[in-house]
DNA sequence: TTGTAAGCGTTATCAC
DNA sequence: GTGATAACGCTTACAA
């Protein structure tokens, strides 16, 4: 007669005492057969507990081991949106990093909200992650700094591990790009091909990464005699960035040869503002972005921008996360800038 | 005099049991106050416990709390590419959707290999999620479905739900868009604007979403009376496409009006082939796709497609990943066509 | 209402 | 080598 047991929810899962009973040792023995390190258990046995398990179709319960073990193998990704494209690189990055060494990755997303942030590490906290990195940059909100530091230092003490990327507003471990020489050089470059007459479309919040950018170019510009640029302050977004570029005046427009924004996606909404305003790219006036983003490939004309290694950071803060030293530093990963179509040599 | 302990991964995480220690209570009313569902717990004891918890930073331990209770609050999600603009769509709905109701996604990624979708399956069955959702799509590698369905069958035996998004090649519960319908309403309006000789770029993987997506488009030139379009079976990816394109006559391509992709990466990379080949979009070809994806917003010109209602197939997974109803069903979310510039009207 | 005790699935300690 | 036994942090009968 068959099994009665068919329908969903019926059975419980396969526990290691099930496998260990089913093979005829104990389940000291099947753990060590089938997690353990030191392999220390007769061939016989090792063989029947292996068969045993996968009869029966066994997966270690992960927390349960997590809580024996004091200490699991997943590390926690707080990131602001999910959906951008510079976001979603890095997390795949990390990922891929991650589980190239057997680690699992638990997402989180602010959603560019400090308040959610830390709410969020709170609750990761709570899942006992031997990581938490935090990604996030671009806070519509006042952070409340003081709070998020205090709960990643309660963490720290009880042995995770913090690891920022591109954000230096807190004292844990850092890892960023070179913002500051991957500007530079692109001013340069750009300077070189005959730009001189910019405008550099900058953000109003206080976030060192972007602000290098800024400054990086400005020197980049003056490194090659070209006059500073006029810099602004807008709102970090796509939106920002075109909503400025329609505000200028056509004199203002026409006094211009290039548009630098601190990011692809605020390049991506000037471009739209400049198009709007009938000026054609590069014929008009040239664009350039920073980030190599992934949407560039469908973007007509190929957009200049500062190309960053993600696998770098990534690989950097997964080192990070899992290696333990105490010393408190800030590491870099090259950026470097990539001529595209949108700022041709300029020919006066 | 100070405490000593400042250094990492000194102190051991706060516990339930400090907390009620702290509080001079039992560790079941610390556990009712904080965690339980029937609150019968004093004021006077719940002020104390509450108070302890903060002063102590206490946060529950999720792994504990899931095994003590038998379940998570933890739903599993699998993609093909967290890096796909239509995937980080998707995960950024379902998250949302999720956390809506307190529930954490843990993503893994298959990178399109079906191989490691089943590895990943085994191990997410480790971490003991509520529900598995599996929206990834286009493998590379022949797909071992029996092992995958096995593997999904004792995880739903164990109570454990099992959700496909837009791939019905499993015997699972599944939500998918209006493929047909979708693909049906858009060929109808192009043939509307004039367009009669189309080419239709499909996949050669047998994918039901994606044969519907061909077959509603042929069905809406065949409603409107216009002739039957050239199908070809492609490699599922932007290069595909592109090459395809690429591949075709001066005549064949002068002889075409549209060119319509089952997927709006697919028709960037066609948009991307045709310029190549010194076409004019859309004076001299119109072009096509289906998703909507966000890098849309900066491609000129703007790309005629057909929108998928994300967050009805987000919340519609996450209603079935957490709700108990027996009933293997199929359900659809809204699809439909927009316009745009890629694709004006037909002035002969 | 509150506390005691048992149990969730696993690993670690320690005798045998 | 192997197997009892005690943790891990929490919840849930059940008893007080």
């Amino acid at each position: 007669m068959p099994s009665m047991q068919s329908g969903p929810g019926s059975k419980r899962p396969v526990t290691l005492d099930d496998v260990a009973r089913y093979a005829g040792v104990s389940q000291p023995t099947a753990s060590r057969v089938l997690n353990g390190s030191a392999r220390k258990v007769a061939e016989s046995y090792r063989e029947r507990v292996l068969a045993a398990a996968r009869q029966l179709g066994y997966t270690p319960n992960l927390p349960a081991q997590a809580m024996a073990r004091g200490t699991s193998r997943t590390v926690a990704l707080v990131i602001s949106l999910i959906s951008d494209p510079y976001f979603s690189a890095m997390a795949a990055e990390i990922m891929k990093q991650a589980e190239a060494i057997g680690l699992h990755v638990s997402i989180a997303v602010t959603e560019r909200h400090a308040e959610r942030e830390l709410d969020l590490v709170r609750e990761l906290r709570g899942q006992q992650p031997r990581a938490i990195i935090l990604a996030g940059t671009g806070y519509v909100d006042p952070p409340s700094e003081q709070d998020l530091v205090d709960e990643l230092r309660r963490y720290e003490e009880t042995g995770g591990r913090v690891v920022l990327i591109s954000r230096s507003d807190l004292p844990f471990e850092t890892v960023d790009f070179d913002n500051h020489e991957g500007a530079r050089s692109l001013a340069r470059e750009l300077a070189g091909l005959g730009y001189h007459r910019c405008l550099v479309l900058g953000i109003a919040t206080p976030l060192l990464s972007m602000q290098q950018r800024v400054e990086g170019f400005v020197q980049g510009l003056r490194d090659s005699g070209a006059g500073d640029p006029r810099v602004e302050q807008l709102s970090f977004s796509w939106v920002g960035a075109r909503d400025f570029v329609l505000s200028l005046t056509d004199d203002e427009l026409r006094d211009l040869q290039l548009v630098f924004a601190i990011t692809d996606d605020m390049a991506l909404g000037a471009l739209d503002g400049l198009r709007t305003r009938g000026l054609r790219i590069p014929e008009d006036i040239g664009v350039a972005g920073f980030d190599d983003i992934s949407t560039l490939r469908d973007v007509v004309p190929k957009l200049t921008t500062v190309h960053v290694a993600l696998n770098a950071v990534a690989e950097e803060a997964i080192y990070r996360a899992t290696t333990a030293d105490t010393e408190l530093t800030r590491r870099t990963a090259p950026a470097y800038p990539v001529v595209r179509a949108s700022t041709p040599p300029l020919t006066p």
